[in-house]
DNA sequence: TATTGTTATACTCTATAACTATA
DNA sequence: TATAGTTATAGAGTATAACAATA
């Protein structure tokens, strides 16, 4: 009974802890640990619709409109009419924002090592692997609940 | 390069998940994610002082504070002066929030079966010890950054 | 002097629901 | 009818700084 429940106290102690140091190692250059995701995901893959952007951040469309208009203003991010479909809109990097994002990839970089120092040669997939098994198990069931019985297409990474 | 950038991102996925699914678990009881853990916490260390049971969250004494006055007036906490230290004020819970608290278990337990099925076994424990190194490299870099050389008792369980 | 907690304050993230304009 | 995005709105968590009372 004590690993099992263990689970989930252990994942938001590690979450938390990389939260407070992202946001302690971007604010230097005013950046929260959340917009780097965001512009970390656009860096990865550019032009995306505002649901598909949220969709990769597993966050909200509103949530994630809110954070764009934030970076827009920053001259950051810069949003375009999607080229086939009219309702939608297209979100890139700026020039500006793609030199922003080197630099927090930089800052970034004495996190990621602290991570992957405290593991063994081997582990870093194997933890990789075990969280993506956690959160599809977590995902599938939220669907399941929330709707009837259906057809969903569901990949992780394209 | 691959899963040393990736374990940042599995971890921010896995955790979100974990959050999203738990405030649906809890809503119809009307109680966050954040705030079950505040109440887990107290469940299994009553009487601790604000200060403590934020560290015990990996939270902020102020943050605390905020959610603890949300709970009193739902008549879930009390706070009562501290026996010896009267500056400091201890915090337990009601005989109405030990009852809470027993129903949100008993709501949460799908999802902690959803984690725990999800793995071989034997990775459970595994899963957890490499999430605890993660957090304690991480809470430690934060320490040896932000204050000058010095003696620091650093435990992380009683 | 250092520490516990309170207060004031502000900002970010989150999320729902109603709305528009397209598909 | 379904979808992409916007708007309004609300609340929850986070955190800093100044302050009182006490150690």
């Amino acid at each position: 009974m004590g690993s099992k429940s263990d689970i989930p106290i252990a994942l938001r102690a590690a979450y938390l802890a990389l939260h407070r140091c992202s946001d302690a190692a971007f604010a230097a250059q005013g950046i929260t640990a959340d917009q780097f995701v965001l512009l970390a995901t656009l860096a990865r893959g550019d032009a995306l619709t505002q649901r598909e952007l949220a969709r990769r951040m597993s966050s909200d469309p509103s949530t994630v409109r809110a954070m764009l208009v934030l970076l827009e203003r920053l001259g950051l991010v810069k949003r375009e009419g999607h080229p086939t479909d009219a309702r939608a809109r297209t979100v890139a990097l700026t020039a500006a924002g793609k030199r922003k994002f080197r630099k927090l990839w930089a800052a970034g970089e004495p996190i990621r090592s602290q991570m992957f120092d405290a593991l063994n040669p081997g582990e870093a997939p194997l933890l990789v692997q075990l969280l993506n098994r956690i959160a599809t198990a977590l995902n599938e069931a939220s669907i399941s609940v929330g709707q009837p019985p259906s057809f969903n297409s569901h990949e992780v990474e394209p």
